[in-house]
DNA sequence: TCCTTCTGTTGACATAGATCAAGGTATTGT
DNA sequence: ACAATACCTTGATCTATGTCAACAGAAGGA
């Protein structure tokens, strides 16, 4: 039943082993799902956060996918990630309490509540929280080094490359399929996302198409050619870019 | 006497506010200090760590400052960002244990050593420092969150505006003068950290200087109208872009 | 079903910053 | 002190991407 869907519960979640609980022992999963708060279905465009909100939790995503993003005194925003199942959001807040991005829902998605205090506190009790919580947050950072390399130094053509290997490689480790999927974000976001306008987005989407390399209609892709996708990205080294590998 | 530099412990160390020890008790920051390995300074251009090396230790910068960059396979540099004392790096290597950047010194340095497996024991008798390092990594992730606000979308002068005021914030933090600094880095190493070239930089330094703003001669700046130059970088809220505030 | 709105595509043109090239100024070593 | 090298600046030109504009298809509401 759908209303199920909101009371699955860490030792239960197929998500476990790509979250937080990844490494635990069963006991200790169970002790974790008793802080987790799930919370009502977050729908399209509503807001999870807001950049500057008091951060007293972090959240996991359980379904869906989510956009993080700063915005200026202008209302000028820059993406700076998405979110799918079983990624973390807030880590930011770790800092100050406070949150410096926004993050909306791109479609309907369900989220879990992590309460910071109540998380300390169990990562004090389980040695294996806590160096799962210093993964996640070196992950984190190790991500971010790869959007400061791809916004940097690379051309459209290899940023938008790049984006799509990033979420063909997400999809897989998911068990979707890594060679066809739904954009769940318009092009507007994925070019704020990259640095460029849609127009240039739209145009390097065409000339992939163009190529034989992937196949776009609409949001929905499919990579014809992994290959070449992965060669326009070059030169990369391949365990460089944690994404491509 | 400058041998006696290397063997200052935490305890008696000017940086430990801006360092880990932040909000330890006295007893506390002992204890830290005996996991402490000082090592012998670092010098111009000698490596700290390379890309992929196993990560046993986090390194806090103790004098002098360092470049973290990641190389492609063609030899091309993405740098990441410059540390300065008081800061930790190493903490991409959280994740799986192996670097994910390289580390050069800037100048000649001092470093101290962090083994990564005393910390963790630590963190666990002491819940101040598991709180430190959690703030410290939060940080390091809106820092890292800025970086790509200002690679994303942001034009060549309000990138340099950008570099300048980061720098001049951290250097008042450190005590030192936020309107008169020595840059320890090349305009090749500026150049590649805002995704530009030399010549671009070269070009707004130039500018900014014409315009009064700054006085820059060779490494030396010196900020002429903190207010102009904050001009330059808004449109961005003040507490947005944690380095202007 | 039709109308409106939102989203994405395509083309023509403009420009910020890259590239190429030359010369100047510190710094280093002998 | 001098030569050699590394670093930085400036000018001329080129190009990838942004900007402006028009249109086309999908989605949603009445």
């Amino acid at each position: 039943m759908e209303s199920n869907v909101h009371k699955i519960s860490c030792p239960d979640c197929r998500l476990s082993d790509l979250c937080l609980p990844y490494g635990l022992q069963q006991n200790e999963v169970k002790q974790l799902a008793t802080i987790v708060k799930n919370k009502r279905p977050t729908q399209t465009d509503e807001y999870l956060y807001l950049q500057g909100d008091a951060g007293q939790n972090l959240y996991a995503v359980k379904s869906g996918s989510f956009r993080s993003f700063i915005s200026d005194a202008n209302g000028n925003e820059q993406t700076i990630g998405f979110y799918l199942p079983g990624e973390l959001m807030g880590l930011d807040a770790l800092q100050h309490g406070f949150f410096t991005c926004s993050i909306v829902a791109l479609e309907t998605s369900m989220v879990c509540e992590l309460p910071l205090s109540r998380l300390n506190e169990l990562c004090a009790e389980i040695p294996g929280l806590q160096n799962q919580m210093l993964r996640i947050l070196g992950k984190e950072i190790a991500s971010d080094h790869d959007k400061i390399l791809l916004l940097g130094h690379r051309s459209a053509k290899e940023r938008v490359a790049t984006f799509l290997l990033m979420l063909s490689r997400r999809y897989a480790s998911l068990g979707f399929s890594s060679t066809e999927f739904n954009l769940s974000m318009r092009r507007q976001d994925i070019a704020n996302f990259l640095g460029l306008t849609i127009e240039t987005v739209s145009r390097q989407f065409t000339e992939l198409s163009k190529d034989g390399v992937i196949t776009v209609k609409q949001r929905s892709i499919q990579i014809n050619d992994m290959a070449s996708l992965k060669a326009t990205v070059k030169p990369c080294l391949p365990d460089q870019l944690s994404f491509i590998a």
